[in-house]
DNA sequence: TTGAAAGCGTTACCAG
DNA sequence: CTGGTAACGCTTTCAA
């Protein structure tokens, strides 16, 4: 098999589109946008656009018409399964919508972020969806003067930059907390929290360590181990190092379904059973949970949900830009649920 | 807290930049890319887009200078790890080189990749990074007149479009077969490959078959469940519907170390030891098979190392269009070792 | 329903 | 080292 020599020459434009089908090229325009224009024209300029191959040059048309369709989504790591299916559900809403995602992964690191954002808005999003509430303060100027409406997912901040769809971790794990308290467990400790670059993990953290407060409890059973993504690895020395430290410790919650299976499984190594000699939660309602034996306890999130709602916000804030008077609010709340199985 | 009165006027131009730094646009836009410049010059221009906070607008510059410095990727899955740690592996090489990944999510449909693709050439990337040898024909006529140089990951096809980086599923899965039977299993069984647009799938499924041919074994202990991407929940039923057809089977091959994962369950529910009663067997080295209990013994693919090296073939491939000379193979194989654990 | 001309914001190219 | 001018390929705007 010989390499071809290239018919590389030079793609065709909308010029050779609108000669070979007899028209100028704002009819050609015309019809690719599917404006007025007689079925006649139509199909010779649809044939013409066939033979040639024909592809838009979408620069072109965004330096021309100001106006790109990108959307812009920063998310700390794609390899977390709940947000890869935030991302999802993103895709789900837009993409109907003629609308293209612009994906970033700032692995949990503020300056990435900030060198993420710069990038992007070199593109013109029509709209920029970060994750969390944390960012620099140049990527906050950055934001406010590019006028590029911005959404936060996966928190709610009490002053969101723009909008806001998400929910209070802190909340979220002061309720598994009683969960595990109305179970009868005293002895509580807590997995995680580790990075401080994860605002939602140490959200989970001080949640814990208020309401074990609140139920006058001991909160200091905190073993803080493991870089952010949290994964299962992390799990089992955290629990190793807990029952070290504390061994009557009579139930765990995990920062994450993923460092409860860990838990679960150096607990296992260690002859331990869950839940009767120690009970796990975790966070997250990851897959693996619902698959594991036993079944792990945790709080469920619909990530996907986060997606498509904030997908929904975003569509809202453009017809908002585009004049029609759409009210969408600031700061949307997605449920969380605690999700009793095997484990706790 | 009073919403701003959008401060958008209209956002900052070269052209305003370089009123304020006292120079012309051509000057600014050399700083800008670093061409040679006085250093006072270059200073009172970086003050000026400081103070303005002047973004460079990508669509502009793309149009006018004809490159853009966007890749394109597309993966069946975002929410596979393995697929994301590709993805992470090519935005580690191709970063450094100031490129763009524009990250497209086909889920396995032939059709959403030609969607996709098509789309993702309005954007004049300067490589199409694709997963698998399998598209449609209006794809490959897209790609082929785009003149864009295409990557395939993850397989090794007779012909690629252009370059490929990958493995054969095939030979793999008929290392497995082989280490199974080096282990004395005889009778041994395969789970997955039930979707027609997961070739890699498919090919595990006849590498299986083929080895079990070649060793004179019964090929025919093939249970097709779940469509992909093949998750934890496909395993268990898969299983049992294995473990009814054919009770007396001694080991189970699995697509996916996902599913193997499912498996494993299945068996400790009915009381199975693995690997005493029944060896179980995974693919892919995901994180579960390393940390969950028993381990699961598997074949290790490098996921990132596969985007790696795709980053290192695009790499090349751009310096080539420049008229450098550099030869990069069409072909690049990646290893995979088979990873022996505790439950096979 | 269709066409011609005028840009969009940047960089290539050539002068100075 | 610096500046003017002419594109880049499309859509907007205005006429016909």
């Amino acid at each position: 098999m010989s390499r071809m020599p290239a018919p590389k020459a030079t793609p065709p434009r909308m010029s050779d589109v609108a000669r070979l089908a007899g028209v100028s090229k704002m009819t050609v325009s015309r019809v690719m946008a599917g404006r007025s224009a007689s079925e006649a024209t139509r199909e010779r300029v649809r044939r013409a656009i066939e033979e040639l191959g024909y592809v838009a040059d979408a620069a072109a048309g965004a330096l021309s018409s100001g106006r790109t369709s990108f959307v812009a989504v920063l998310v700390p790591s794609l390899s977390s399964s709940n947000f890869s299916d935030t991302v999802s559900g993103l895709t789900a809403v837009l993409e109907p919508q003629g609308l293209e995602l612009l994906i970033g992964d700032t692995d949990y690191l503020p300056d990435r972020e900030e060198r993420l954002v710069r990038q992007m808005l070199r593109h013109q999003p029509r709209c920029i969806a970060l994750t969390g509430a944390q960012h620099t303060d140049a990527t906050r100027t950055l934001l406010q003067r590019s006028g590029v409406p911005v959404v936060e997912m996966w928190d709610l901040p009490a002053e969101p930059i723009d909008m806001a769809v998400g929910f209070s971790n802190v909340s979220a794990a002061r309720e598994m907390v009683r969960y595990l308290a109305d179970k009868g467990y005293r002895r509580i400790g807590f997995l995680g929290g580790a990075s401080e670059l994860d605002r939602r993990g140490l959200d989970r953290l001080k949640g814990y360590q208020l309401e074990m407060k609140a139920l006058g409890l001991d909160k200091h059973r905190v073993v803080r181990l493991g870089e952010s993504p949290v994964t299962m690895s992390h799990g089992a020395p955290a629990m190793a190092e807990l029952l070290e430290r504390w061994p009557d410790t009579q139930a765990v919650m995990c920062v994450s379904d993923m460092s409860a299976f860990g838990a679960i499984m150096e607990c296992q190594r260690r002859g331990l059973r869950v839940p009767d000699d120690i009970a796990i939660a975790g966070f997250g309602n990851f897959e693996i949970a619902a698959c594991c034996h036993p079944t792990i306890t945790t709080v469920s999130v619909d990530a996907y949900g986060i997606g498509q709602r904030t997908g929904e916000a975003i569509v809202a804030a453009l017809a908002a830009a585009d004049g029609e008077r759409a009210t969408h609010p600031a700061k949307t709340r997605i449920d969380y649920t605690v999700v009793p199985r095997e484990s706790a």
